[in-house]
DNA sequence: TAAACAACCTAACGTTCGTTAGCAAGTAAT
DNA sequence: ATTACTTGCTAACGAACGTTAGGTTGTTTA
C-alpha cells in the first residue's frame, strides 16, 4: 500500500478515499481481466468456421489480451488465488466457463476429424499453459509481436515440432 | 515462519537452531529441485537416439521430478523471483543451461529433418510451459499417472492437435 | 450561499513479520 | 568427568503491514 501510495504520489491512507480494501483492487483487477478475456473471445466466436479457424482465432483473441495488459494478466493469472470468498469461487467459476470455450472448439474439431488428441480436458490444458506463459518473457518493446507469436503458437500447436508432410 | 513451526510441532524461534534464515530455505529447495531436473536428464541423455526420441525421453524425465515433487517444484518454479543476489542470477544460468538441454534436442531434430518450427527458442519456451503448467492441476492420488502425461505430453507437442496422417 | 462531497493530509492503531538474546536440557566427543 | 554441540524453549526486538480517525481544503450541488 505504502509502495502504491508513493507511486502515485500520494500517502497510504489517503488510498482509501478511493477503495475499501486492499483486496477490492485485487478483485477489480481479476473480474476487468476475466471481462476482457470473454468479450475478446466473444468477439471472434463463429460456429460456422472450422475448428481449426476457431482455434487460431481465439489463440489470437487470448494473446492479444494478454500482451496489451502484461501486468494486470500476471496478477489475473497467479493471484486470484489469494481472492476471499465468495469471489474465489467466483473466479474459478469464470474461468472454467472460459476454458469451455476451448474445450468446445477441441470438440468440434474431434467430430469433424480435424483433431485427433489424446485427452480433451489435457489438449485444453496444455494449448492454455503455452498461452499463459507468454507473460513472463513477453516485453512491448521486443522484437517478437503479438501477431507473430500467436502465429507461432497456433502453428506449434496445431502442428506440433514434427515435419508436417502434407 | 511461524506456520511453519507450528506444522513441525515447535516455536518459531527453534527453527533458527536449523537454518540461518527464511531465505535459506528458499534458496535450498531452488537449487536442489534445480539439482534434481539436471540429474533426471542427465541420466536419460543419449546424442546417438533420435530428436523425437530425446525429447520423449527429457519429457518424460521432467515429468517424473515435476509429480514426484510438486510443492518444492510449485516453489522451484514460482519463487525463485525472491531470492538475493547472487543466487537469483546464479539460478538464472541454471535455468538457461537447462533449457539449453531442450534447445538442443530442437536443433538437432530440425538438423535431421524430423522437425519443422517456426522459432527454436519459442519452441523450448511453449514446451516447458506445457511441462511446467502441470504442477498447478496435477494431483498424486488423481486418476492420470505421471507415464500417462508425459505420453499425452509427447503425443500433442510432436503432432500437435491436427489429425496425423502419416 | 450553504451544504455536501471528493481528495488529500497527519497521526497513530493493532497485528504480524523475521529475527535475536539468553537460557535449559539432552547427547556426543575428549 | 568435563566440554562442546545440538535442539529446543521464553521473551522480546524493531520493522513493516493494512487500516482507521479526524481534520483541512477545494469543488460541486441544492
Amino acid at each position: 500500500m505504502r509502495d502504491l501510495a508513493n507511486a502515485l504520489g500520494i500517502e497510504a491512507a489517503s488510498i482509501y478515499s478511493h477503495i475499501r480494501s486492499k483486496e477490492e483492487i485485487l478483485q477489480r483487477v481479476c473480474f476487468r481481466m476475466a471481462e476482457e478475456f470473454f468479450g475478446a473471445i466473444e468477439a471472434v466466436k463463429d460456429e460456422d468456421a472450422s475448428a481449426t479457424e476457431q482455434l487460431k482465432c481465439a489463440i489470437s483473441a487470448h494473446v492479444q489480451v494478454l500482451t496489451r495488459n502484461t501486468e494486470a494478466s500476471a496478477v489475473f493469472l497467479q493471484e486470484w488465488r489469494h481472492l476471499s470468498e465468495p469471489y474465489h469461487t467466483d473466479f474459478l467459476a469464470l474461468r472454467d466457463r472460459y476454458e469451455n470455450y476451448f474445450r468446445e472448439i477441441i470438440r468440434q474439431g474431434i467430430a469433424s476429424g480435424e483433431f485427433q488428441v489424446p485427452d480433451e480436458k489435457f489438449a485444453v490444458l496444455t494449448i492454455l499453459s503455452g498461452l499463459n506463459w507468454i507473460h513472463t518473457w513477453y516485453k512491448p518493446e521486443g522484437k517478437m509481436k503479438p501477431a507473430e507469436i500467436s502465429g507461432n503458437l497456433s502453428a506449434m500447436l496445431l502442428n506440433g515440432l514434427k515435419t508436417n508432410l502434407n
